[in-house]
DNA sequence: GGCGCGTCGTTAATGATTTGACAACGCGCC
DNA sequence: GGCGCGTTGTCAAATCATTAACGACGCGCC
C-alpha cells in the first residue's frame, strides 16, 4: 500500500500521455462512489489492455493489491502526485485573441496543476481588460513581469506571424515550458524548454481521413 | 510524377497523424513562394527524420523526384487529396455552450474538409441564435435533420452528463464519425463510427509532468 | 554523351511499445 | 490453518514504429 521509492523503469512518453486519462476516469469513479477497480475494468473502460494498465501503473510503484485490485481514490491521488497536479505552478497567456480569451474564460488551469497569473497582448483595445479575473497587460511588460514572478509556463495563443523569436526569448526569461496553440509546431533541440504543441485541426483532419 | 495506384503498405495510424503537419507546413511554403523541398529540409522543419518523411510519403505513392526533391504545391495537393480535404462532408455541432460557440465562431471547418451545417442544444436561451451563420436548433430536431441531410460527422461539445447514450444513437442515425470534446473518452468496438477524442487538459497535464 | 552529384524509393536493422503468460501474493472460506 | 480464487507485478514474445543504409534514377556539367 505504501509507495515504493525505486521506480522500476523510466516511464516512456507513451505512458505519461495515458496518465491523464487514468486520472480523469478515476476522478469520475471517485465522484460516483466506486471504491476499488481491477486492471481489467480500468482497461475496458479506457480502451487499453489490462496488461498495459498494470505495466503503466507499475512504472511508478505498486499501487495495487493482489486479489483485490486498486483503491480508486488512492490511485487517483498517486497519479495526481506523479503528474504534479497536487501543487501548482504559475502560467501566463500570451495573445488574448479569441482563442486566448476562450481559454482564460473556460479552461480550468487549476485542474492541470497551474495558476493562471496574467495575460499579455499588443492590442490596445484588449489591454486593461480583465477576463475571468485575469488582467491583460501590454506585451512590453512581459519581461518585467516574468523576471519578478517567474511563471513556469507560457500559453501561446498568438497569430502565427507574431511567434517568430518569442520562443527563444521565453527560454532566456527562464520559462520551462510552452503550451503552444499557434499554427506552427515548435521544435527545439538546444534549449531546456519543454514544448507541447496543440492542434485541433490536425485531429479533425485525421478524422476526415478515416470517415472517407 | 504521376500517381502510382498500388500503395506499398497500409499507412499506419502514426503516419496519418503526421499528414496534417506536412500539409500545414507545405501550405505555409506555398504561401511563401517556395517551389521545391527535399526530405531533409522538410524533416528538419518538422522535427522528423528524412527517412521518416520519405517513408511516410511513399505509403501513398512516389511524389518526389530523385535528385530534385518534392514539388511543394503538388505535394500539398496530394496530401490534401489523401486526407480528403479537397471535398467537404457535412458536420453538425451538438452542445452550443461556451466551447461549442467558440468553435463555431473561430474554427475553420472548411480547412479540415467539412462544412458546418447546424448546431443543436437543449438550452432555450441558446436555441434560435445564429453563430457565425450557423443556426442553433432544439435537440429534438437532431433526428429529423440528420435523416434529411445526412451529415457525416458530429462534433460533441456537451457537458459530460449529457453524453450517455448519444453515441449509439448517432451511429443509428448514420453518422460515420464523432469529434469528441466531452470530458469522457469514447471507445467503441462494435460500431463503424470513427471517434476522435480531444482533450486539451491531457496535453497540459503531460506538460505539467515534464516541467517538474 | 558520359560522369558525378543529389535525392528519392526501398529494404534491412534497430528501437519502442504492446501484448501475452505466469509466478507470487493476500484474502476469504471451509 | 490450509486451499483455492482473483488479481497484481514482472518477464518474455510479438508487434509496431523509427532510423539507417544503399541502389536507382534524373539532371546538369564538362
Amino acid at each position: 500500500m505504501d509507495e515504493r521509492n525505486g521506480e522500476k523503469r523510466k516511464p516512456s512518453n507513451a505512458v505519461i500521455r495515458r496518465l491523464p486519462k487514468y486520472y480523469r476516469y478515476l476522478q469520475e469513479l471517485v465522484a460516483g462512489g466506486t471504491m476499488r477497480i481491477s486492471s481489467h475494468e480500468l482497461a475496458s473502460a479506457l480502451g487499453f489492455t489490462a496488461s498495459q494498465v498494470r505495466q503503466d501503473l507499475n512504472c511508478f510503484g505498486g499501487f495495487g493489491q493482489q486479489g483485490y485490485g486498486y483503491n480508486v481514490a488512492n490511485l487517483r491521488d498517486e497519479i495526481a502526485a506523479i503528474l504534479g497536479l497536487d501543487d501548482r505552478q504559475g502560467a501566463v497567456l500570451i495573445g488574448a485573441g479569441n482563442l486566448g480569451r476562450a481559454l482564460l474564460g473556460n479552461f480550468d488551469f487549476q485542474d492541470c496543476g497551474f495558476v493562471m497569473l496574467a495575460a499579455f497582448d499588443i492590442n490596445e483595445k484588449i489591454i486593461g481588460q480583465e477576463i475571468n479575473g485575469i488582467s491583460v497587460f501590454p506585451m512590453e511588460m512581459l519581461d518585467g513581469y516574468s523576471k519578478r514572478y517567474h511563471p513556469a509556463v507560457a500559453v501561446l495563443t498568438l497569430p502565427p506571424s507574431a511567434v517568430g523569436g518569442i520562443v527563444d526569448h521565453l527560454s532566456e526569461l527562464g520559462y520551462s515550458g510552452v503550451w503552444n496553440f499557434t499554427n506552427r509546431d515548435i521544435h527545439l533541440s538546444n534549449t531546456a524548454l519543454e514544448v507541447e504543441n496543440v492542434h485541433f485541426a490536425d485531429s479533425l483532419m485525421a478524422l476526415r481521413y478515416r470517415v472517407k
